[in-house]
DNA sequence: ACAAACCTACCTTTAGGTAGGTAGTCTAGG
DNA sequence: CCTAGACTACCTACCTAAAGGTAGGTTTGT
C-alpha cells in the first residue's frame, strides 16, 4: 500500500497513532480510492474490491449499501486526509510559498507522482452520469478546495510573496487547474516528471 | 448539434463544402464524442447511441464491430478536426501569440466553454482500464499534441514574444496541463468562465 | 444473547457482442 | 432493357458475462 493510502485511512479511522490494523470498511474505501484514480468511478465494481479483499460482494454492500455511498465516503476520506496533512505543519512558521509547496506535495503524493490519476478527476470526467448525491459532494469538495487555495494566494499577495494577476480566486483557479491537469497528463507516462515540471512553472509564474 | 461537432464530422467525411447530410457512421462518431466528453469512455453504451439515432444496437456494431474501434475513431476524428482548424488560418501572417490564442479557442469550442469536458480527459481518467489499442491511440495523439504546442512555444521564444521558463517542451507541458485542467473544472459550473480566466493567466505567465 | 460482520443464493438489468436474415442499390452480362 | 449477383446498411433475435442490489442465514466476539 502507498504511504498516501495508509495515511488516508489512518486519519479516516483515527487509529493512526495506535497502530491498529485497518478494518474492512476502511480498506474498502482505500481500494475504491485507488481504483477511482486508475479507472474512474464507473470503472470499478464491488466485485473488484471483493476479490482484492478476499471477501464477498454482499459484504461490501453491508458497509456501503449503494455504490454512491462508497463514492461519497471516498471524497470524505480524501477531504479528511488533506485536513490531516495540513494539520501536521506548523503553519505559523511557514511562508505562503512554503504552504503552497506543501499543497503541491500533497497532490503529488496522493497520485504517486503520476502512477495514479487525480482522485477528483476520476469523478469529474464522468460528471455527466454521476448520481445527484455524488455530484453534490463533489461540488462541496471543490468549493472547499477553492477556498483553501484562495486563502494561500491571498496570504502570499498580502505578504508580497506573490505577483498579482487578477483576483485571488482567479489565481487559485489557475493553480488548481494546472496542478490537476498535470496529474492527468502524468498518467500516460510519456514524459517523466510532468507534475514537477508543471508545478515549478506555476510557482515561477506566481513569484516572478 | 454544436458547431464543433458539425465541423468535426464535416472534416472527417470530407463533405464540408458539398453540404451533404451526415451519414450514420459519422453521426455515431459525433454522438460518441459528445457522450465521452460528458461521461467518459466507459460511461456510454452502444444502446445510448442507438436510441439517439433511432436505430438498433446491432447497426452500430456493423460500423464499429468493437467499442474500442469506435473509441479509436473518436480520437482520429478529433485529430482531423484540429488539423482542419489549423488549416483554416493563414499561419504566416500570425504572431506566435495569436497562434496560441487560436489553439485555446479551439479547445474552448470543442468543450462549449465548459458545457462538456475535454475529449481526451474522457479517456485519460480511465486509462487504467482502457484496451491496449486505445491506450496506444491516446499516446499517439498526446505525442502529436505536445509537438504542436512545443512548436508554437519555440516560435514565440525565437521571436521574443514569450519569456523563457525552461525548455520549450516543459513550457508546452505547462500550457496543455493548465488548459486541460481548466476544461475539467469548468464542468461542475460553480465558477462561470473558468476556462477563459485560466487561459488569460497562461498567456500572462508566458508574456510577462 | 445479541449485534456486527460476514456469508450463500438469488434477482433484474444492461453491457458488449454475434448469427443470420432482409430491403434497397449498384453493376455486369445476356 | 432487364435481370442476377453482390454489396451496403440496416434489422430481429439471441448469447454470455457482469453489473448493482437484496433477502435471509451463519459465524464470531463480548
Amino acid at each position: 500500500m502507498t504511504a498516501f493510502l495508509k495515511r488516508l485511512i489512518a486519519c479516516h479511522t483515527g487509529c493512526a497513532s495506535t497502530g491498529e490494523k485497518l478494518d474492512t470498511k476502511d480498506q474498502i474505501v482505500q481500494i475504491a480510492t485507488e481504483l477511482i484514480q486508475q479507472r474512474g468511478y464507473q470503472g470499478f465494481s464491488y466485485q473488484d474490491i471483493a476479490t482484492r479483499l478476499d471477501i464477498k460482494k454482499a459484504s461490501i454492500h453491508y458497509h456501503f449499501p449503494k455504490k454512491e455511498d462508497l463514492g461519497v465516503a471516498v471524497i470524505s476520506a480524501y477531504y479528511q486526509y488533506i485536513q490531516d496533512w495540513i494539520g501536521k505543519y506548523d503553519l505559523d512558521k511557514m511562508t505562503a510559498l512554503e504552504k503552497l509547496e506543501q499543497y503541491f506535495q500533497f497532490f503529488a503524493e496522493t497520485a504517486l507522482h503520476g502512477e495514479l490519476g487525480c482522485v477528483m478527476n476520476g469523478f469529474l470526467a464522468e460528471s455527466g452520469s454521476l448520481p445527484e448525491v455524488l455530484r453534490e459532494k463533489l461540488a462541496w469538495f471543490e468549493k472547499w478546495h477553492m477556498e483553501l487555495v484562495t486563502m494561500k494566494v491571498k496570504e502570499g499577495l498580502e505578504k508580497g510573496e506573490f505577483k498579482k494577476r487578477g483576483t485571488p480566486e482567479e489565481q487559485a483557479l489557475f493553480i488548481i487547474a494546472a496542478a490537476m491537469g498535470a496529474l492527468n497528463m502524468a498518467q500516460d507516462k510519456q514524459t517523466p516528471g510532468v507534475y514537477d515540471i508543471v508545478v515549478r512553472q506555476i510557482i515561477e509564474s506566481l513569484t516572478c
